[in-house]
DNA sequence: CAGATCAACAAAAACGTTTTTGGGAATGGG
DNA sequence: CCCATTCCCAAAAACGTTTTTGTTGATCTG
């Protein structure tokens, strides 16, 4: 069992060639009759053979492993779906992932980023758990990198990021083919990319209805329940309230929810809620299900490591790509006509 | 800047010693003088010298990566903190984590495991995501494992779980401290150790406290919201109600908040809830905040990281724990007095 | 048919370390 | 003063691959 295992001269013998063949045979190197690259396959695998990837990687400077490093992969519920993500394509790559946090600390995220430099990673993902703005670490210059849910404004590199404005402009979408005119908006009130973009969503659908911009309908708040219901308050209490709300993420829909709940306003009957996250513990959790956008995280992770393996590859369409995923919705039971 | 990144021979050079001396003295093996060990140290610092972990692990056969396999890191929300807690560990020793995935196919898991093996990982954390009994896969049998939220029948493995009998006896006790008596109980319906593990903390709690169990008061559910909530009217409608509940998760208790709601209860004026994950993305936004049992998952990945360098050093305590780590309450708002 | 080309493989070097083995100078014992 | 230790350190082998360079016999070319 334990038969120490068999290593590439142990294939060589027994298949009666050179170990320089059994490698070019099994990785389709060099120049080698059909058959014999056929029979030394067959031998590998009858002595199941598992390459010793350290020794390969040392050699050919391609270890196949890549790495992956995020600021704090605990904290953003699901967000664990970018690594599966990750993880997935990786494996489809015959690739590897090793992983490093770095909590926002950049000392600790110096050290990881050695860590995996050390371990000749054959190429970096740079993840954040939502999307924001960064700046790349020096240590990350001399090897190929994709920014994942983070862009920055180098154009020499790939990243891709959630589209927030198309993530508005659906949900909006949705509200307005439901028939609603009166549409507040709960946004967010911290400095990043999705406050701006879901915001400019928001005005971009309504302009696209010819519905004026109505400033006494957009609250921003701090993305938890008790801001959101404050904010949400505010707006039910208006004289002319809206008939809907879309809501920056789902836990000031949550506030909503409660909001609703106090000034006994039934959902959806007497008012719509779109959201986006789909952070399903909550959305699936409420009553009634909250109709919400998801942020695509496992195809963002998979789209990371696809593109880092074209720019490892560099045969053809190397150039760096910087885009934006679309935001899929997810219609549960939020939202129905307006009132009246 | 790109300078062909510098290994142990330029630094031999540039101290004037062998290659031989430089890897003692970074390594602290071999006998030479205090001196030199410095001397070299230095040098290798001011060349910012890093080692190239792929050649040292070949020849050492430690190649400093724990992988880390489980089931599906995506659906449960915080369980990130198994991986975070796992990966700041194995940073201290020096190690780096290589992840794979499962998602619960036993093929794909092998395939995973295959690759860590090639990878030559020194040890494997083999994780579940939330507590259950496993059957170790043939593929580790070569090498050193600890399980993690997850154990099985041999006493040879270390593997480390929830105290969920601990945990419930910490609800229950916190509830009985309040003044509570006649306390009900929102189980679970699977069959994984939580379920028998809370129900038994639960009878020991009123045991303890000389309470007669009384199985009206007690409901086996599925762990969601809506289940929970029909469970919770259940109990809410009896004639001699129960004042407080404990709750096997957050869902439920999500779901006996609705219950409490509709029955125009007031948490925590007519009931008192305390339920078990401290999720806090639920915990915190129900309205009033919700008291709960918090899974030690952060606690988990860093003990089995730390158990797993121990059995690799093998220098001393190797012998295999199984240990039940315990669970702290978090308080919020959802307990009080009993009424009247 | 001589020389060039090519196909198919093997031998050897290389990757950057660690481990094993070797060896000279200082120290100690008799 | 000579031999045996001990203390430092260096030379060389080893880890398991991949890559580079050689080698042989066959095929082609003019």
């Amino acid at each position: 069992m334990m038969s120490k295992r068999v290593g590439i001269r142990e294939v060589a013998a027994a298949a009666g060639v050179s170990v320089t063949t059994v490698s070019h045979s099994l990785s389709g190197g060099g120049q080698l009759s059909d058959a014999t690259r056929e029979r030394v396959k067959s031998v590998a695998e009858g002595l199941n053979y598992a390459p010793n990837r350290l020794a390969s990687g040392l050699r050919s400077k391609r270890s196949q492993i890549i790495g992956f490093v995020s600021d704090e992969i605990s904290t953003t519920p699901y967000a664990g779906n970018v690594l599966l993500g990750a993880q997935e394509a990786a494996a489809a790559n015959d690739q590897v992932l090793m992983v490093v946090n770095s909590n926002r600390n950049s000392k600790v995220e110096d050290r990881g980023i050695e860590a995996l430099l050390q371990h000749r990673v054959d190429g970096i993902i740079y993840a954040r758990m939502y999307h924001q703005a960064v700046e790349l670490p020096a240590a990350l210059s001399g090897i190929p990198t994709v920014l994942l849910d983070a862009s920055s404004d180098r154009t020499d590199l790939s990243s891709v990021v959630p589209d927030e404005e198309g993530a508005a402009r659906t949900a909006m979408a949705h509200l307005l083919q439901a028939g609603h005119r009166r549409i507040g908006y709960l946004g967010n009130i911290d400095d990043i990319p999705a406050t701006r973009g879901r915001l400019a969503g928001y005005r971009a659908a309504l302009a696209e209805q010819g519905i004026a911009y109505d400033e006494s309908l957009v609250t921003a708040s701090e993305s938890m329940t008790g801001p959101g219901r404050d904010a949400a308050s505010r707006l039910l209490a208006l004289a002319d309230r809206p008939t809907a709300l879309f809501c920056f993420n789902d836990r000031i829909a949550m506030g909503a929810y409660q909001a609703a709940h106090l000034a006994s306003l039934e959902i959806p009957r007497d008012l719509s809620i779109v959201s986006i996250d789909n952070f399903e513990v909550l959305a699936d959790a409420l009553l009634p299900g909250l109709t919400s956008i998801a942020l695509p995280h496992y195809e963002m992770g998979r789209w990371a490591i696809e593109r880092l393996a074209a720019e490892l590859a560099d045969d053809a369409d190397s150039a760096p790509q910087q885009i934006q995923m679309p935001c899929p919705l997810v219609l549960r039971q939020s939202v129905g006509p307006p009132p009246r």
